[in-house]
DNA sequence: TGAAATATACGATGTGTTTCGTATATTAGA
DNA sequence: TCTAATATACGAAACACATCGTATATTTCA
């Protein structure tokens, strides 16, 4: 199977990957399969399999001058979740991003955090 | 295969469908296969198999007393919407909701955007 | 009343995901 | 040096998803 022409999201394990790259990277295949077992046992074998496709598909560079291979994701963990929630938002919430904020603080945040979007709306007020 | 005890959020196909049983419920396999092809050409037997399985796994109600079953979501389109934040949540942002508007809001939001989330956050104030 | 239309049930296929075992190549150390 | 450790490659199995064809039962109406 070629996957030179993937398009898309990660999926469900590979995101739980990509989050152990960006905390480790660059990193071999060893190295992210004892991290990954920190949280959930998967074999040796699985994760350099996982690995290799993602590589395929494009979500990860792979540095093959040793022996070891030495991965980095190609997409920060910023582009990822800009990417998982225009996903979402197109899917799920007809583009509304008003109506993805709703159902996102739900009906009972808490203070902290409509600080933190209050901030975040006046940091982005104060661009223009 | 059972799927009674089917747990998780509805894949993109199954939530094409939810999203037009929610705009003409309740409403028969023919009557959603009608809708369904105004956007995304399918087959009949397709549709009745999605909604056959969905019943399976407790995301649609089935009333089976006239020969054409009529269905409609068990999960309202909000209900839905808060699962589906949820799981991202989880999955992608560690359970940040500031960040996961952050990225909903990207760069350049419209001031339209702003107001109804500011909006918002005054509403829930309010609440308290 | 019998053929056409319409309904569900069921099985099967193609594809993608996730998992791992085995084969094989390379490196390191006793 | 030669065995043990460690690496990648490859194939395949188990599963879920998405799609549809065919079988069969029921209803409609000319």
């Amino acid at each position: 199977m070629t996957r030179s022409n993937y398009k898309g999201v990660p999926t469900a394990a590979e995101l739980q990957l990509l989050r152990i790259l960006w905390g480790i990277e660059p990193a071999t295949v060893r190295e992210v399969h004892e991290k990954m077992n920190e949280y959930n046992k998967v074999g040796y074998t699985t994760v350099l399999k996982m690995l290799q496709i993602m590589h395929e598909k494009g979500l990860v560079a792979r540095d093959e001058s040793s022996r070891a291979h030495i991965y980095k994701a190609i997409y920060s963990e910023e582009q990822t979740q800009s990417s998982l929630v225009k996903d979402m938002l197109n899917k799920a919430f007809d583009g509304s991003k008003s109506n993805l904020v709703m159902r996102a603080l739900g009906k009972s945040p808490s203070a902290q955090e409509l600080d933190e979007i209050r901030a975040l709306l006046d940091s982005l007020d104060k661009d223009k």
